[in-house]
DNA sequence: CTTGACTCCGTACCCAGGTACGGAACTTAT
DNA sequence: ATAAGTTCCGTACCTGGGTACGGAGTCAAG
């Protein structure tokens, strides 16, 4: 059990067939070799590079920005204060991220004090507020 | 100056003419009188209904959502608190997407505090943080 | 050795919310 | 009257992150 399928790694790594094959255009996952058959064989340690790529996106990294750290990660000269740098500014990003979505959030509930509940719609204020 | 030509009124509500069209498919926008040749006139209320739309957009609302909007407010049957209804189910929702980036940010700042930012990605706590 | 499961590939499709193109018809200004 | 500016329409394209399809080849089990 030293190579996998397509398939197995799917299973394994938990994502779709058609993902992987998306990564490798992507060129997230190194093109693995392909004996006689033309079936892709995968080392175990691309179940780990799936999971790198998962874990980033749960950070909210994008696909662009988790292949750049992965070619980051390949290049031995590259100082560690580079990927910090990264991580800071998605810091910063999601920061201005949420402001954004707070100030939706205020003026949300502002609109919705104003209104009772009861009435008809041709006085609701909400609507009424989104009018003017 | 009654009436507007497409591009009159895209210059008035601030958005491209081709969103107008495209919010006439969407049924958000009714659509206009033609006369004779072709073009379309639109009252001057189109302007108030173009930034209706970009209201709600801007208070977290999908074009699907406000078309709803759009349709119980035609509606005189409609209770207020139906709208009220939707406001505040968005504002759940915002609250959701606020969590979930908190947790991002939270995630991201604890990994960053383990990295010095010195030294090289060998052995970048963030990465190996990836890793795992 | 046959059947079913798996994999191959390219391409199309999905979501949202638009934006762009291009040739023809029309209007406006000079 | 002619040039410049608008508008018409249908369709294709864009971003991001995949998912789906379909016919053909391959592999494993009984």
């Amino acid at each position: 059990m030293e190579q996998l399928t397509i398939g197995k790694l799917a299973r394994k790594a938990r994502v779709n067939v058609e993902t992987i094959r998306y990564y490798e255009r992507r060129g997230l996952i190194a093109k693995p070799e392909r004996p006689h058959s033309g079936y892709r064989q995968y080392p175990q340690e691309t179940i780990k590079r799936i999971e790198f790529i998962k874990h980033a996106k749960e950070l909210g990294f994008s696909l662009r920005e988790i292949s750049e750290l992965l070619s980051l990660r390949l290049d031995p000269t590259t100082p560690c204060s580079e990927i910090k740098g990264r991580a800071e500014a998605k810091i910063e990003n999601i920061e201005e991220k949420i402001r954004s979505l707070q100030n939706m959030k205020e003026a949300l509930v502002e609109v919705t004090r104003a209104c009772s509940g009861r009435g008809l719609i041709t006085e609701c204020p909400i609507l009424e507020a989104l009018d003017k």
